[in-house]
This record gives structure tokens, sequence and C-alpha cells, in this order.
DNA sequence: CCTCTTAAACTTTTT
DNA sequence: GTTTAAGAGG
């Protein structure tokens, strides 16, 4: 493409945004205007302007997003050029600046990425070393603190000497977190390893404290473009800064109203701040979304306006209106599924599209569960995206680890999980001894027993002779990492170490999916290796090669867009993403939003944000669902439609239910929630599809309601809710049932008895005499199926069995003695 | 030192 | 309901 036709294909502000190329510069972009339209091609402008590919620098948030970018660049310029093009995640392209230079910083070129899990582990066995209870020192709490510190650039040294930081420690009770710090960065450098924060610090401080070395890169880097703006940190801004101080080239794109990853330390204030650290930065919007339809967008916006930190713009669309946005209400979990499983085949064959135009977005992972299982039945294909990736199971995080044993021996969480598995005889106490003779030593655990006399090692005869072992038949395999490749030697590893006799010692199912997952490693490495050989790179093919490509890797960069499936994903992977057809599901109160952020208003705009996002991958229909009971933590919980739904523009949603019940409670769910949150400045307006004259039904609903839905919100607004749900009440345990019986049978009391602060409870409808009395023709409200009509009655007495074709979830024999519902007619 | 059984805690979101 | 931790017994 000329530079004319990389002009021609854009609309007059995304081309001003493209041509501008003298100094900083700040784009704007609104959901769906074409934010990585305007990267792309303005790298194809430069590229085509005469700059040097490897002259660029593209950070991106996601491996995917560089990927798909670089392809899409080669589609311009040619893939000769883009492919010199330095593009990737900040965290990819630093740790191949810091494996280059890791002299400067006192590490090998060899130096293992310690991943959460890893850093978690590691802490847990400083904080048992230190004599603390891990109780109170939890190790996710200690290391999001250490996390928070090095994304503001804080070390270990300046953390002990920051009053505010240690009077903070002392006030949650946790006042060594400094000393756990300190000795946590000391054990990574005799580890030779980094976690992920250390990644970007440490390439912060190289630049800082090697001027020649950070002109070096600044000289190369004649323009660094970043993705995604908003969710960078401090530490991110600092080194962009680093690089782009003498030249001033550098364009971030963003949208504040998307930023959502200030929980990983991502700062909104980076984007709002941009111009007062480049003072002569030059501003672009983009505000005409080309991918929904005009009311999706509308729904958005007014959705967003309920925030106050924002950048003020007006995202609009030109495309057809569009249907409204609509709101489905389920009894269950379960039925939400089946509910989302319908519309799936519904639109399908309406718009006869293929199953990847769906996505179904959640707030959590765990959501995920219900729709697999659902989709599994009605033989929907469908992919998960997220949750618990491959690199992150047991078996492969074991091979890995032998992997960085074999490259980084002093890998001390590569060391603890691999010295004993295959179990060979060295247990916790001898790990333990290894581990105090390094501490004594300040060395690593590989050089305890490299050298075990030197280093005061005490254990008995027969350990050390196991320990002989291990330490040979590690070394052997060190020996051949720059011999064999990547694909020999990981064979070699797994049969030689007697992962593969372990793991074919079983057929069970789980060790069959294990052994599955092996072969799939194997394949990956095969993979990897034919793939350089094709590139003509037979430098590279090495398991040190491998493992740097593996270790930022996660399940969202990898895509098989081959086959026709549904994406299930949580929102956060979603960003970026587009679909035809967009559910949203489990728009519940504790849920979306999540239950830790509700009562801190920051946070809570970021859940709205979280929704803005997610809306805003819908083209042509967004469904949102929500479900008034759900399976969590082995309970059954009730819950409360999401204040969110009520920050979106009323005449812009329809609300469909499945029974005439949901509409008492949401008239109980206006009331509720009415002005208890603090951004939005108007009261609740009845002119929902439950309207006022519903909300007149009220009092009476209170005393006729079925059982089930008697535990609904309670009417008179609460001065306080509770931060986490109240234990729900279990209908069959001792207590429940003294009170039962001391309140005459009385649920509703009973329930308020043992003391709902303002939370639902399981409404398990005790056993009573309608039960038994219900004949064919009946409609019930059951707890978990719904709504359905009685078709059959069989049996007698206790053996009385029901069939019931219930309105969503299929026709289902209950057993009545067992089943827990309530007749509606 | 290993393994099996039972108990408890646990869930945001991710590079 | 799931996964991980601790404890007992071999």
């Amino acid at each position: 493409m000329t530079i004319d036709e990389i002009l021609g294909a854009l609309n007059p502000a995304q081309q001003e945004a493209v041509r501008y190329n003298d100094g900083p510069q700040l784009v704007i972009a609104g959901a769906g205007s074409g934010k990585t339209r305007v990267l792309t091609y303005k790298i194809a402008y430069l590229i085509q302007s005469g700059m040097k590919p490897w002259n660029i620098l593209a950070l991106t948030f996601t491996n995917k997003a560089a990927n798909e970018m670089k392809e899409r660049i080669g589609n311009i310029v040619g893939h000769k050029n883009s492919h010199y093009i330095h593009m990737g995640t900040f965290h990819s392209v630093f740790s191949r600046i810091l494996r280059a230079e890791a002299e400067h910083i006192g590490f090998t070129p060899a130096f293992t990425i310690y991943d959460e899990q890893d850093s978690r582990s590691l802490l847990k066995s400083i904080i048992k070393e230190m004599g603390l209870d891990d109780k109170v020192y939890k190790p996710a709490t200690v290391h999001n603190r250490i996390s928070r510190a090095k994304n503001q650039l804080i070390t270990a040294e300046q953390y002990a000497r920051d009053g505010s930081a240690q009077a903070y420690d002392d006030q949650c009770r946790m006042g060594k977190i400094s000393n756990i710090f300190t000795v946590y960065v000391q054990r990574c450098r005799q580890a030779n390893a980094m976690d992920f924060d250390d990644l970007l610090l440490y390439t912060f401080l190289l630049f800082r404290d090697n001027q020649e070395v950070r002109m070096k890169y600044a000289l190369n880097f004649q323009y660094v473009l970043v993705d995604e703006y908003q969710d960078t940190n401090y530490a991110q801004q600092c080194i962009v800064l680093q690089l782009t101080k003498e030249n001033q080239r550098v364009c971030v794109v963003g949208d504040d109203a998307q930023s959502i990853y200030a929980f990983r330390g991502a700062n909104i204030d980076n984007i709002l701040n941009f111009q007062t650290i480049y003072p002569q930065t030059k501003l672009f919007k983009l505000e005409q979304n080309y991918r929904s339809t005009q009311r999706i967008v509308q729904a958005a916006n007014s959705l967003i306006k309920k925030n106050i930190r924002q950048i003020p713009k007006d995202v609009y669309s030109r495309k057809d209106e569009g249907e409204k946005l609509i709101l489905k209400h389920a009894y269950s979990d379960k039925e939400e599924a089946t509910i989302v499983c319908k519309d799936i085949k519904r639109i399908k064959r309406e718009d006869q599209c293929d199953y990847s135009d769906f996505a179904i977005l959640y707030r959590t992972n765990a959501q995920s569960r219900s729709f697999e299982e659902e989709m599994r039945k009605q033989a929907i294909p469908y992919r998960i995206y997220g949750g618990m990736s491959f690199y992150q199971r047991k078996e492969i995080k074991d091979v890995l680890a032998y992997f960085r044993m074999v490259i980084n021996p002093n890998d001390e969480e590569a060391f603890k999980r691999v010295v004993n598995y295959p179990a060979r005889g060295i247990g916790d106490t001898t790990v333990q001894k290894i581990a105090k003779a390094a501490q004594a030593r300040e060395t690593s655990f590989w050089n305890v027993i490299l050298h075990p006399s030197e280093n005061q090692l005490e254990v008995n005869r027969g350990t050390m002779a196991k320990i002989g072992l291990f330490r040979d038949l590690i070394s052997s395999f060190a020996l051949k990492a720059n011999e064999l490749d990547a694909y020999e030697l990981g064979k070699e590893i797994i049969k030689t170490s007697g992962i593969s006799a372990d793991i074919y010692s079983s057929t069970d199912a789980e060790a069959l999916s294990r052994q599955e997952n092996l072969t799939e490693l194997l394949a990956s490495l095969q993979d990897f290796v034919e793939t350089r050989r094709e590139e003509g790179r037979e430098e590279a093919l090495f398991l040190s090669d491998y493992l740097q490509e593996v270790a930022l890797l996660t399940d969202l960069d990898s895509d098989d867009q081959a086959q026709s499936r549904v994406s299930l994903m949580t929102v956060h992977a979603a960003k970026g993403l587009e679909f035809p057809t967009v559910f949203i599901v489990g728009l519940e109160e504790n849920i979306f939003p999540s239950q830790l952020s509700v009562d801190n208003p920051r946070e809570l705009e970021e859940e709205r944000r979280l929704l803005y996002v997610a809306i805003t991958r819908a083209e042509r229909h967004c469904i949102m669902t929500c479900a008034k009971n759900r399976w969590r933590y082995g309970k059954l919980e009730f819950d409360t439609p999401s204040r969110f739904i009520r920050d979106i523009e009323p005449s812009l949603l329809v609300e469909e239910s499945s029974s005439p019940s949901d509409e008492f409670n949401l008239g109980g769910f206006g009331r509720k929630y009415q002005r208890d949150d603090y951004s939005s400045e108007t009261p609740y307006r009845g002119t929902r599809e439950w309207g006022n004259e519903r909300r007149s039904w009220g009092a009476r609903i209170q005393n006729s309601r079925p059982v089930a839905s008697q535990f609904m919100a309670d009417p008179k607004p609460k001065v306080t809710t509770p931060k986490r749900p109240e234990v729900a009440v279990d209908p069959f345990s001792e207590s429940f049932k003294r009170q039962l019986a001391a309140n005459g049978g009385n649920f509703r009391r009973v329930a308020e008895a043992v003391g709902n602060g303002g939370r639902q409870v399981v409404a398990s409808s005790p056993q009573n005499a309608s039960n038994s009395s219900i004949k064919e023709g009946d409609v019930i409200e059951h707890q978990r199926f719904g709504i359905g009509t009685v078709i059959k009655i069989e049996g007698s007495g206790e053996n009385t069995k029901a069939t019931v074709e219930f309105k969503n979830t299929g026709t289902k024999q209950l057993l009545l003695k067992f089943a827990k519902f309530t007749i509606v007619k």
C-alpha cells in the first residue's frame, strides 16, 4: 500500500492521528472507534515514510494483540518489513532487553521468570522461615503489597525506609512485610529469578543507572507506540519516558472508560496526566464507533456517564439503530445457561450466523461451569478462554520446572518442585536442611547440593547418595542443553527423570488427562523446533529459547479460529474483541459488581467501566442475564439484580422474565437500592417495564408471594448493607429445625430470627401439605428449574412422583418427598 | 520418608 | 463444590 492508500482507508479523525508525527501524541479512542486500526496504519505509514521497522517499538497489552497487529501491518507493508518491528507486551519486550543486559543488574541471561504461583510459594517459605504465621501474613496479600510497591518503583530498601508504608502495615498488623520484602528480593537474586513486576522494575533501574545503556535503546527506538495506555502502571509509564525523553516521539492510545486493571496497579492517572508529563502533547479524539448499533453505543454511554472520573467524550454510531438491549431474568444459574443456549440457537437461525459470532461474558471464571455443562448437553461447540491455563497445570508445571532447573539450576522454586518428583526419597526434612544451609551462606539450593560439605549440609549417608543422584541427573541434562534441540532434550528429560513412568503408571481418567497434556506439551515443543527450523533460526531452538517464549504466554494468546465455536470468557479477557452477539451473564449484586468492590467508590467505578467494556463488545445484540439463585461455594444463594442495570437508560432496555413473580422481585429491588449508590444523582425512576403501577403491588405481595419469593429484598431500604453475604440459612441444620418448631413452622420468621442482615437466604421450602396436593395441570415454581407445568402424577404416599415440564429447563421427574417448589396456580 | 485420609479455606479480574 | 493443608499410620 502506498501512503495515499493508507490514508484513504481512514476517516478524517483517524487520518489526522496517523499523520501527526512531530511529537508526543495522546489518542483518546472511544470503544470501537478503530483504535487498533489507527495504530496499525500509523506504523505502516511510518514505515512507508522511510522509518526503519527496527526503529519502531510498539507495546501492547497481550501477545495476541501484538501478533495480530504485526500480521495486519505485514499485509500493508509486506511481512519482510513488519517482521523487524519491536512489538510485544511490556513484559516480553523488556524481558528480552533484560536478558541482553543481565550483567548490568547482577543476573545471568538465563534468569527464570517466576509466575504468581512461584512468587507466593517463595513468600510462603520465607514467612515460615521467619517464624511468622501464614494465617496473618497471607502469601497472596503480602505479594500484593510487594507487587504494588514495585509497580510504584519502590525497592525493598526504599520500602524499609518508608514511614507511611510501615505505618500502614502496622495498622494491618503485618509490620514485618518490609522484612519479608527484603528477604524475598534477596532470594529471587540467589535463584537468578525475577517475578513479573521485577521485569518492569529492573528495566527501570537498568536505564536509570546505566545511561549509556538507556541511550542505546532510546536512540534505537525512534518511535514508541503504546496501545491500551489506560491499563499501564506507573513503572511502565516511567520506562516509556526513559525511552522517549530525548526524541519525544511517543504515541499512546487508550480509552479511560475502558480502564479495568487498576487492581493490578494500572493507573488511570497515566492517561489523565499524560499531557503534564509531555507538555507538547497533541490530543486526538476518536469518537465514531464503527462496531455497534446506535442503541448499544447509547446504552453504554448512559452507563459510563454515572462515573465521575473520566475524560469527556461523545461516542456515537452511524450504524443502524438496532434493537434494544435485553435483560433476561432466570431462576438459577442453571436456567440462565439454558436461556442463553436457547437464544444462541434462535439468533443463529434468525441471523444465519455462526457459533463463532457469539460470546458469553462473565465476571469470574467460576461462572463458566453452568454454561459448559449446558452447552455440552445441547451439543453447542464452545471454547473457554482463560481460567486455568495450560501452563499452570500441575503436570505441565512439573515438566517446566525440570526445564527451568536445567537452564537455571539456581531456580529455587523449580528445585523444590522437582527434587522429589517423582519420589526419590528426598523429603521435606532434607529440603528444609538444604534451605537452612542455603540461607546461612546466602546462596542457592543448587549450590548447596553441589558443594554439600563446604556449605555445611548435614544429612545422613543414604540421603546424601540420593541427593547425589539427583544432582547428576540434572547435570547430565544441563550438559546437553546446547547440543540437543528443545524437543529432543525435552523428550529425554521426561523419560529419564521418571516423569513418564509416573504418569503412565495409572490409567484412571485423571491420569489419562495428564497423559494428554504431556503429549500436548511435547507436541508444542516439536512445533516450536520445527517452526524455527522452517524460519531458518537454527541458533534459537534450544530449551532455553523455548522457556523464554513460554514464560510469558497465557491461554489467551493461543487461538484456533479454525472451528466455529461460542466463546466463553471473563469480561477482562474480552477486552479488544468484538462479537455480533454478546451475552453478559450473572448481572447480580455481589457478582457484578463484585462484593469486594461495593464499599469502595473507586473500585465500583472500575466495575462500571468493566460493564461498559462488556456492552461495547457487542455489534448487534447485547443480551444480559441475571439469576435469582445461584450455587456458590457449595451453597445456594439468592441474588438481586445488579445496581448497574438501572444505570442504563431505561428506554434502551427491554426486560424479559420467565415468570410473573420476577417483577415483584424487581419492585423490591428498585426500592432496596434506591439512592444507596454514591454516583447516581437521579433517584430511582419507576419507568421501567416493571413501572410505577407495579410497585404499588408491593404491600400485597409481601403476604401472598410464594414461599420461594418471600425472602426477596426487604422493602425498606437498609441503612447499612453487610460487607459480605451472611451465611445462608441451612434449612437442614439442627438450629434451624429447632427454631422452625418454635415458630410454628413459619419459614419466613425463622429466616429472620436466624438473622440475615438484608441479604437473602436459601428458601428451601420445608415439607408442607401443598407439595402432596398438587395435581396435573398445576403450575409450580421450582427453586432451580423455574416455572413448569405438572403433566403427570404417579405413585402414592412417600413415593409420589410428578413429571413436570419446565419452561426453560425441560421435562423433569420430581420425587415430591424431596422436591422444593411452590404452587403458583 | 511416603501416602492416605480428613479438614479447612476458598474465588475477582491477569502480565 | 473444589482444591489444598495438615495429620495419622505404614
